[in-house]
DNA sequence: ATACTTTGTGAAACCGGTTTCAAAAATTTC
DNA sequence: GAAATTTTTGAAACCGGTTTCACAAAGTAT
């Protein structure tokens, strides 16, 4: 509407057919420099822009990736993870060249059915998946439409499946040891089974005190579900077994934890230390700053939207792929080490 | 590509022409009942769905619109706020069936590029635009294009345009009056201004000591850009003042304030007390828990979007509107009075 | 029964690009 | 210098819908 040059008016402005301005657009072969040039000195001088949806429509090609984020709090974004992956996979799609829509629910049950109706929109070239829970569910449904697509956090079901994830087994084990390593003897942690991050992260733990020779107790595990209400609860019933440390699930489950622990009149580390998972902006603001394991989030989106655009642009489907990014641990005040200088 | 039938299609089986199919589809008058009920069985019994792309084609409506998001920060989203009014608004999308493309950009130079792009494209049927600055400098462009937008948060320069923001003049005023009313003396500010959000709670702050014939002190103002860091430096500076209390403008400011405070040994709310704004997450986990003034961020983003469905299917250009949403004051800890029970 | 509306329907134009295909022009080969 | 090849180019088909318009069928008024 703002846009009243079309494609033929440039044609006939340079003296051309509508095919010869689509090449020179597309930079295309086949076109003789000269023609070339009046060609682009005709756009730049009408500032002509193609209609996208023209495009689209003749290209069967929309440029657009979903990002569909599913999780069952009231609120997805209370969790800073949520965001910042977004973030990183919106700065990834504008580097792709791609235009990223959002799509937001609060449950699975309601998730599979946008997806569903996502889907056959047919508006997609290809969908990024987050779910806070095991995600399995949605894997039928997106083999059927035959989109591509990838994960962001491996789901449960799937060798089958595009991911990109964190090292989480080894998150857990780096946290673990590194309490083992300041002394500490009796080891709790505040797990989740909602994800399978969080089983990954306990088995790390339990892995690092294995390797130590130290006895795993069921009752210095307690779960929460991400939240930092869940894991309040979580650190109140782990109280009475008197742990001396804690290894959190997440940042934001230790901002729930340190409260639990506040109330107790219980200090960090003094009383108690803390190490925690992700490294999202909690946890340097948190008190005591958090000693935690930093997964790399933007890493991980980008790298979603690139691989993304790899299976869009690749027209042979290539075997699955599975991309487990590094951690790395962040000491900080919370554990009682003193923090590197 | 899922999708290998067509209204052609569709329309052959049912014994009708492609015009009829698509006034069964749209809901349109002037189909007998038999003809209507005929389509609609094979639709449902085909499966089919109409391409998405080919209907903006033709209708010249593509039903997306775009949430450009332009602040200064390295990481937008390590701001709550910002994510907080993309789930509103992806919410208020969904309910209003329009998908929602997210745009994020880092700086307002580059978000004007970005936005000159997204404009062109000519994909969007409107836009929803979020600065953290006073944004002025993007209204000539969304004038130019002729596009349907509203602005949350108000723009500095602009009657002209529509815009949802919360009362933040009232907020700062009851923050402020709140702290006098509890008896403070000194009470300073971390202000900001970066936006017209933070001019208006420094103004509101200023009324609240004027109606109580408290002299306004500049001494005690210090500036932020909404990032705890700066609202931690803001914090030092003001110590050396002696202030018994604080208003702070933004809850991620009041992370960084309370740090501050920490390291000064100062106890909050007993050496210091300290009202926020904006009731984010982190309000509630913060220690103490801070008494804030609460925005209604998801009223704003639901309304901000419904607001732009109404500008784009109204043919006729309504005069801009301009909604001020009401803010209130809850009481925790921070301030030093009991919270009610 | 005839003239005048109103309702229902399909053919065809259209949205603005891309892609195919055959012809025209330029270049190379012999 | 003619034939063979390669490069350029435009006409037309196409993507899959919506919309216009003319006309047929049905309903109403006279």
């Amino acid at each position: 509407m703002s846009n009243k040059i079309t494609i033929q008016r440039v044609a006939e402005l340079a003296n051309v057919s509508k095919a010869t301005v689509s090449r020179v657009l597309n930079g295309y072969p086949h076109v003789r420099p000269a023609v070339r040039e009046k060609v682009q000195r005709i756009i730049r001088e009408t500032g002509y822009q193609p209609n996208n949806i023209a495009r689209l429509l003749a290209s069967e090609r929309s440029s657009i990736i979903g990002l569909v984020i599913s999780a069952g709090g009231q609120m997805v974004f209370n969790d800073p993870y949520f965001p910042a992956l977004t973030e990183a996979i919106s700065k990834g799609a504008a580097e792709n060249e791609l235009i990223l829509a959002l799509f937001v629910s609060y449950a699975e049950a309601q998730g599979r059915d946008s997806l569903k109706a996502i889907l056959s929109a047919g508006l997609l070239d290809g969908l990024i998946i987050t779910v806070d829970n095991k995600g399995d569910s949605f894997i039928p449904l997106l083999q059927a439409a035959e989109i591509p697509f990838i994960f962001t956090g491996r789901p449960s079901g799937a060798d089958s499946v595009n991911y990109v994830d964190a090292d989480n087994v080894t998150g857990g084990h780096l946290a673990t040891k590194h309490l083992i390593d300041l002394g500490y003897r009796r080891i709790a942690t505040i797990a989740s089974d909602q994800n399978t991050a969080g089983d990954d992260r306990l088995l790390g733990y339990r892995q690092a005190l294995c390797e130590h020779d130290r006895l795993f107790d069921s009752r210095l595990v307690a779960y929460g579900d991400y939240t930092p209400e869940s894991a309040y609860s979580a650190m109140k019933s782990l109280i009475p077994q008197k742990p001396d440390a804690v290894f959190v699930a997440s940042d934001t489950m230790s901002l729930g934890a340190l409260r639990a622990l506040r109330e107790a009149d219980l200090r960090v580390p003094r009383d108690i230390a803390i190490v925690s998972h992700d490294d999202l902006p909690p946890a340097i603001l948190a008190d005591p700053p958090l000693t935690t394991v930093r997964q790399p989030i933007e890493l991980a989106g980008q790298f979603a939207v690139a691989r993304l655009a790899e299976m869009i642009l690749g027209a042979v489907p290539t075997p699955p792929q599975h991309t487990i990014n590094p951690v790395k641990l962040i000491v900080r005040a919370s554990c009682g080490a003193a923090p590197s200088p």
